[in-house]
DNA sequence: GAGATATTGGAGTATCAACTCCAAAATCGC
DNA sequence: GCGATTTTGGAGTTGATACTCCAATATCTC
């Protein structure tokens, strides 16, 4: 119902201060990240800021929502076709690609959220373990696909793999970010590829 | 040359500073942690913390050296004898009994400051980068010898094989952090030492 | 195109956080 | 014990930050 109160002009005023909320937060982390920071990004005055959100908890969440859309659907590009160990190595290579276009600075959108706001806010954590829960599934549900075709070991466990393959793949990141080199995402996820093939024999 | 200017007492209270700035640190993040905070938590005066730490980054750096050292420690009490598949799994019981003590709060002190400072403070993140090549050392040295004792496959790659072992307890510290569930962390490291069963055969 | 509503500009405020200063007290070497 | 040095107390300063307010303007609906 309030949904409909906002103007195209307004919409995209919205848009752009989330986009330059969630590039600030990301990049050099939400307490760090000023009103005034984002105000200036986005080229509005304060009184547009707080006309769209009441305060910067409301634009966390935001960040939040708009992050975990984007990475889900960077997943879904990768993973739509998750049919083999060769669709899991594009996906490979797809992060890695998008990694290193960054130099390696940033890391996971939802990994650097949650490590900034696990304990300081527990709405956000409640959130972004949402945001994780349905990546997992998004994975799950390729490794499934796999073993229905065959291509994965009857006994093996698509709930504990996708699990581990989303740690590897944010540890990797995490490993990436800190030493600058896309390697350890790379060999983490390679690692996990390898134990699925192992799994296939 | 300077470092006998420390007095007995001078010590306790700069490693009483430390202790908390730590604690808060890694708890509620660098940026949310302020001076005035790790003065209440120490219980010493503006002019007692300025006395020891020229600033706050000078505090932050005294902070990964000690959790470094932490963890390093650790790590050898964990993996000192690290001859087998066995003492993996007791390494991985003893991460996850650290971790369920917390109750899952907090994550890994060493991750949650990389992430927390990867971007905003590079002399921070080169610090925390040989952090985690000495940790990844620790492991690969461990994985050397269980390939010289033949327990692991003469072809496997014990540098590649380090690095995802620390990929999947990074990941899986931040997934149990954020799902206040031990369950991620141990499902990551016991992916990964199956993984090495495997390649054992 | 007129009126209701959404959007915008920009000055202002109260609070908080990092850091300073100087003098008093405790500690150490001899 | 005495002098030099380290350690401590606590008030104060400067700048930043989240948020407010109100009037002016643009945009939609009909």
């Amino acid at each position: 119902m309030t949904t409909q109160r906002l103007t195209r002009k307004g919409q995209a005023t919205r848009d752009r201060i989330v986009a330059a909320a969630a590039r600030l937060m990301i990049e050099q982390g939400v307490a760090r990240t000023t009103i005034e920071d984002i105000q200036a990004a986005a080229g509005v005055s304060p009184s547009q800021l707080y006309h769209y959100f009441p305060g910067k908890d409301a634009l966390v969440s935001a960040v939040i929502e708009q992050q975990t859309a984007q990475v889900l659907e960077i997943q879904h590009s990768g993973l739509g076709s998750l049919d083999s160990i060769d669709s899991l190595a594009n996906w490979r290579d797809l992060m890695v690609g998008i990694l290193t276009d960054v130099q390696c600075a940033g890391g996971c959108p939802l990994g650097s959220l949650a490590s900034d706001l696990s304990e300081s806010d527990p709405v956000a954590r409640i959130q972004l373990a949402g945001a994780f829960a349905q990546w997992e599934g998004l994975i799950r549900e390729g490794l499934v696909q796999m073993q229905e075709r065959g291509e994965l070991a009857a006994d093996a466990d698509p709930a504990e793999l996708a699990v581990a393959m989303l740690a590897a793949v944010q540890g990797g990141l995490l490993l990436s970010q800190v030493r600058r080199d896309p390697a350890p995402l790379r060999i983490a996820v390679d690692t996990m590829i390898d134990h699925l093939h192992a799994l296939t024999r």
